[in-house]
DNA sequence: CTGTTCCGGTTGTATATACAACTAAAAAAT
DNA sequence: ATTTTTTAGTTGTATATACAACCGGAACAG
């Protein structure tokens, strides 16, 4: 794999931000987003409820690496796109379940093949073993880092 | 390597965003950033001037792929600091080269070595080979979607 | 030369986000 | 039981950012 710049240990945090941003902002233009309503940053939120329905906005601050406030505002948006809807908890009436609309999972069976198509010609000169080590490497940082945080 | 999550291919995307904002969070508090007088975003700015000093306002904007509206105004305020100069360029007075000064050099002797630790912490677990592979696959599709953009 | 186009940077404005303060509900302490 | 503390979510406010419109200087066309 030729390389234009030999990246050191340290560079790993310019790097992740760098690949981050680029990779969102091609797959926001490729998929079209803004002309669906969307933003990019409603994607996480998407592609969350995607694997798993029913989570609390908490969880998805958590997972987002966002603040609460945040979540509050993107999933009122979202609501009234009619995306997603929110449903109080039986059980505990201070968590608010997250729950996607026929809409938002339409729109995840449109936009996930998207992202990973956007994926697969961002990485169409790498290795697929070196890339799915790449890929470890995240979720095991991602773990490291998650389990030592404060959460709020 | 144990892994909580296992990614398919597509999760590229998202996990490049929450491992870039986890290190970026983490490398804040640890640097004590803001008692700086800094913010994560400034960071960027002054690793690539720690690299490379003399740059445009423009290279900045496509190196670390955000408006030039807003590197103007992140300059501003880093101007304002003491932290780097804008010198108008004698051939091109269109052009504003950005030069650190003291106080910007002797932030980065200060900021680049947390970001090495903080990276350390954040994959001590983790194989020096597959970091470095992972560090070189990054590398190669920043690479990737950096020659293929449209840069303004 | 002179007008046109392009390029680097700035300013206006709307949105996204974080932080802080708050409300309501649950859990824990006494 | 009652008070205190913790938790989930919302709202107020300040800052960061992107997008659009703009300005001045350079390059280019005739």
């Amino acid at each position: 794999m030729q390389q234009s710049v030999s990246p050191s240990n340290s560079a790993l945090l310019s790097l992740s931000n760098r690949v981050a941003r680029l990779l969102t902002q091609f797959f926001a233009e490729k998929a079209g987003l803004s002309e669906l309503g969307l933003q990019p940053q409603h994607m996480g939120v998407l592609s969350d409820l995607w694997q798993e329905d029913g989570l609390r906005q908490q969880d998805l601050a958590i997972a987002l690496i966002k603040d609460k406030a945040t979540i509050t505002r993107m999933l009122s948006y979202l609501e009234e796109q009619n995306v997603l809807v929110r449903i109080a908890d039986k059980e505990d009436r201070r968590i608010k379940r997250i729950y996607l609309t026929h809409k938002g999972k339409s729109l995840g069976h449109q936009l996930m093949p998207k992202a990973d198509q956007v994926t697969q010609e961002a990485t169409w000169n790498i290795d697929p073993g070196q890339l799915s080590i790449c890929l470890q490497v995240l979720g095991q940082i991602y773990d490291n880092l998650n389990s030592c945080r404060r959460n709020d």
